[in-house]
RNA sequence: GCGCUCGUAGCUCAAUUGGACAGAGCAUCUGACUACGGAUCAGAAGGUUGGGGGUUCGACUCCCUCCGAGCGCGCCA
């Protein structure tokens, strides 16, 4: 329907000597439903180009679109400053309900405007130096559900989480352990929790930092790869830092640099020009270190040449903490110096969250042991509570969660709310079976019955999922599936509120009725499944 | 000090990427169960979108400038 608007404006502009592609024409979904179904800021838009007041240009393309003999097309109006709203009939709706049966679960909004493209999604990787805590898993659902939804749209996506499994962290992580089993003094910069004294006492291996360290770092990695699939965020890969070092990932790096001038040797160290050279870093950037050590950039330059040019991924996408941006510029800057159009290099940048209990908020820290795991918020309000409460907002919003009133109130967590909805579709289906009413072919079934409002609101919210879940792709906002399910979930509950669906004695008149709206339920079942599928919150026959 | 991000109802967050009267949930108040699950529905109240300028038909959105917050600014990761 949109598009048949849209050729039809295009004409009328082209008519007017403006050549408008018709997918360049911008549709949009009034707020109010006084301005119709669709509605056009052509006019607005090319006013100028044609040396005409809007309005009037309003007018002439509202007349010649509602002369075009369009189907469903009610009335064309123009209002405001020169916008011109189209209302269409509900037989367009009814088309709606025959796309969503017809498609179903598997083709109901999808896309392949992906082309298969091979992306690389990157989340999470905290280092593996104590349990995952809400700080560093917040954004783990967002990264997952991204993935997901980029998945529907016909992208290759593959996940990592790059594991920090060397350096100077690990070490202190096993000073930690090693002095708490030998009951000395664990040192300043080590670790202080309750694991690290666990981890302690299970430990055998000899008194050397580095493999007491390592040791600890990969049962920490197990709890840390059990979390997250306890709350359904499933990886392809888990890349080890270690394995870029010894592979001569970083030194082939290096070298493609140093071909190119953009490496110095300074002070015994090794220095990415990254500044002086003029690629737009704030400063140069030490690769190796005096002592011969890799940097954590040289090993994310290192990690992230491989990804585009050894195992070739079309695109890459990080999602870092809000504290890691300061390395964005330089991780660009390398990506550049190496050939890779950086357009293919998105990095998104997760804000941090606060986290208040007892109406304080504290700061969250892995070395303090003081940090809330995210294990322990998993278990006082469940998995799907938690997902989608990370999934309620953008990635560029600083988070408040206050645990007093999340642990409380997480009967009033949206979650429900979703899923009572789902519920309710399933129990209509048992019930239909305990009563024997049987479902008529959706092609024997007068559609054109359905014209409650409530019904007709149900419609529409079904109508907009895949352009839903388009944008929710292209702008990487996964969020915005949550705001749709939201909306599904609330257009349903106003419906089964107010329209009976099986009735008592199927034989009578209304039968045709039923049948129809079985069919609407059923194209809701459809479009939840799907949507709770994106992002990740289980569907439940019963609660 | 410099850089990045942000500031929206009492609280937590949205807002079709520049569109028409800025929307939900929680909290508060008032109503609604003889169909199928009331974990629901309907309504009320709540705002100068941090302040001030600018750009244009039109600004929460873009530009400038103040104010305020978070995060960076290591041969840590």
């Amino acid at each position: 329907m949109r598009e048949d608007l849209q050729r039809s404006i295009a004409t009328v502009l082209s008519e007017l000597g403006i050549d408008v592609a018709p997918s360049d024409v911008v549709m949009e979904r009034p707020l109010r439903i006084e301005h119709g179904d669709w509605s056009t800021n052509a006019a607005l838009v090319y006013a100028k180009l044609l040396g005409k007041n809007p309005r009037d240009l309003a007018n002439e393309i509202c007349d010649k679109v509602a002369d075009s003999g369009l189907q469903y097309l009610e009335r064309v109006e123009v209002a405001g400053p020169g916008f011109v709203n189209f209302h269409l009939s509900i037989g367009w709706l009814h088309d709606i309900l025959l796309d969503v049966i017809d498609k179903g679960e598997e083709g109901y909004a999808r896309f392949d405007f992906g082309a298969s493209e091979r992306v690389n999604l990157e989340f999470v990787s905290a280092n593996p130096t104590g349990p995952i805590h809400v700080g560093n898993g917040w954004w783990g659902a967002y990264g997952d559900s991204l993935g997901r939804v980029m998945a529907r749209c016909g992208y290759t996506v593959h996940r990592e989480y790059y594991v920090n499994d060397t350096g100077r962290q690990v070490r202190m992580l096993g000073e930690s352990v090693l002095a708490r089993k030998f009951d000395s003094e664990i040192p300043d910069d080590g670790y202080q929790g309750e694991y690290v004294s666990r981890l302690a006492k299970s430990y055998s291996g000899p008194a050397d930092a580095m493999v007491a360290g390592k040791w600890a770092s990969e049962m920490i990695l197990e709890e840390i790869k059990d979390t997250l699939a306890s709350i359904g965020i499933e990886y392809d890969a888990w890349f080890s830092q270690a394995s870029i070092e010894e592979s001569g990932a970083l030194n082939e790096t290096i070298n493609e640099l140093r071909i190119k001038g953009l490496i110095e040797e300074r002070d015994g160290a090794t220095w990415f020009m990254s500044h002086t050279a003029g690629l737009g870093d704030s400063r140069d950037r030490v690769l190796v270190r005096s002592d011969g050590t890799p940097t954590y950039l040289g090993g994310d330059l290192a990690y992230h040449r491989n990804k585009f040019l050894v195992r070739g991924f079309d695109r890459v996408i990080d999602i870092f903490g809000a504290d890691h941006q300061g390395q964005v510029a330089s991780l660009k800057c390398g990506m550049d110096a190496l050939g890779v159009d950086t357009s293919r290099l998105e990095i998104l940048i997760g804000q941090m969250i606060s986290l208040v209990e007892g109406g304080k908020s504290g700061k969250m820290s892995k070395r303090l042991g003081n940090f809330v795991s995210l294990d322990e918020l998993i278990e006082d309000l469940g998995s799907d509570a938690v997902r989608l409460l990370a999934l309620m907002g953008s990635l560029d919003q600083a988070n408040t969660l206050d645990l007093d009133v999340v642990r409380s109130q997480s009967m009033e967590n949206p979650v429900y709310y979703i899923q009572y909805a789902y519920a309710r579709i399933c129990s209509l289906e048992r019930v239909r079976e305990e009563r024997s009413i049987e479902r008529v072919p959706i092609e024997n079934v007068d559609l054109g019955v359905l014209s409650h409002p409530r019904e007709l609101e149900l419609l529409r919210v079904l109508e907009t999922m895949p352009d839903t879940v388009r944008e929710a792709c292209e702008e990487r906002a996964p969020h915005k599936v949550t705001a749709w399910v939201r909306k599904l979930a609330a257009a349903f509950h106003g419906f089964y509120h107010d329209c009976p669906i099986l009735f008592q004695d199927p034989d009578q008149d209304d039968s045709a009725l039923m049948q129809a709206r079985l069919w609407l339920v059923e194209a809701c079942r459809v479009a939840s499944v799907i949507a709770f599928s994106l992002l990740g919150v289980s569907t439940l026959e019963r609660m």
